[in-house]
DNA sequence: ATAAATACTAGAATAATGTTCTAATAAGCC
DNA sequence: GGCTTATTAGAACATTATTCTAGTATTTAT
């Protein structure tokens, strides 16, 4: 194997045992040894290629981000009406967190405090998803179909309450997954966001 | 001074300085000897008093819960129709949230982990607090001018939004504060749960 | 009032664990 | 084929939370 792919899986090889040490007891109660050893890994190594345990952690994040924005946009961009959009976004953040809690729980735990070159990194794309989102959004509120409020009030409003009924679930402490109540949150998401003039 | 209230004061002096820290840098981050040094305590009292680092922690979030849950019962119980009562929970959160954004933003961090003394601790109190509050939501869910839900689901319908635009505030991303906001979350939390019958 | 018990204070010593450092190895490249 | 550079390895180190033993002050009981 040529060593770019070796090092690639051993990479991707040492995230995915940190999310799982991660997700189960916190960044800061698993051990870089048992990581090492879990992934089988080198401090060496591992310290040549994250830098230190934060960096797993920030590597992990980022990629996670990543991936819901692009799905998220594929979810959301095809609708063409106010109220099928702001429900498919909710919907599909409930099933995104119901099909992978581990990494739903890791990045809604709020334990990764990017370093400044991760927020650069992560920057790069979400400017664009932002923009994207905006774009989306804009001709909505301007044709009275969503209130018109100040920007930053957006996603609290439509997504607050899956959140917080994602962290419930993902803590354990509600038998019903969001998936099994997407449609309850997605009426109640769009309720708060619709204009009703 | 008689020894208790030496001792009370040094818990309260050590909590205060402690909350000062981890507001400002988390928990893990926060070194005990910066808490030594600032509340002018020695290492054999702190572990006399607390046990370890996370027992400040956890004395601080329960403190901070039952605070927060004896002053939104105040808020709450007066009011006698169900939208006055659901406003009256987010207009309280949101001001709250304002007058001590450093207690709020520890409660909110979630970087606690109770214990299963602590967690025994908060349910004596915590268990009251939920009666109260369920006993406030019976009627208006019987006669209908609230949505009947999974009971899980109120407080992420109710609180999420809000919880969501406060972590944000927090994190120094709005200028707006929950305060300045508590009306049009308040309406849309309303929007989200009464009954459209 | 005195003795015994208990709560508390103190800080040096310890232990756990994240990170650095130096050297060795192997892949890619001219 | 030799040179450069990326990567691996793990022992040594540094930091920092916690334990431990001893000592001091306060309360309680007789």
């Amino acid at each position: 194997m040529s060593r770019k792919n070796q090092t690639s899986e051993l990479k991707s090889r040492v995230m995915e045992v940190a999310l799982g040490h991660f997700s189960e007891v916190g960044i800061e109660r698993t051990n870089v040894s048992n990581i090492l050893t879990d992934a089988g890994c080198s401090v060496g190594s591992l310290y040549h290629h994250f830098g230190n345990k934060e960096g797993i952690a920030e590597a992990l994040f980022i990629d996670g981000v990543n991936q819901f924005n692009s799905r998220l946009l594929e979810a959301l961009l095809p609708r063409r009406t106010a109220s099928t959009g702001i429900k498919a976004i909710v919907t599909f953040c409930c099933e995104w967190v119901t099909d992978q809690p581990e990494l739903a729980g890791f990045l809604l735990s709020r334990e990764v405090t990017l370093s400044d070159n991760a927020k650069l990194e992560l920057r790069k794309t979400d400017r664009e998803f932002g923009q994207s989102i905006y774009n989306w959004f804009v001709p909505h509120v301007k044709s009275g179909a969503l209130l018109e409020l100040p920007t930053s009030m957006y996603v609290p409003l439509i997504c607050g309450s899956t959140l917080e009924y994602s962290r419930l679930w993902l803590s354990g402490r509600n038998n019903r997954s969001p998936g099994d109540v997407a449609s309850i949150l997605a009426e109640a998401a769009w309720q708060s966001v619709k204009s009703s003039l």
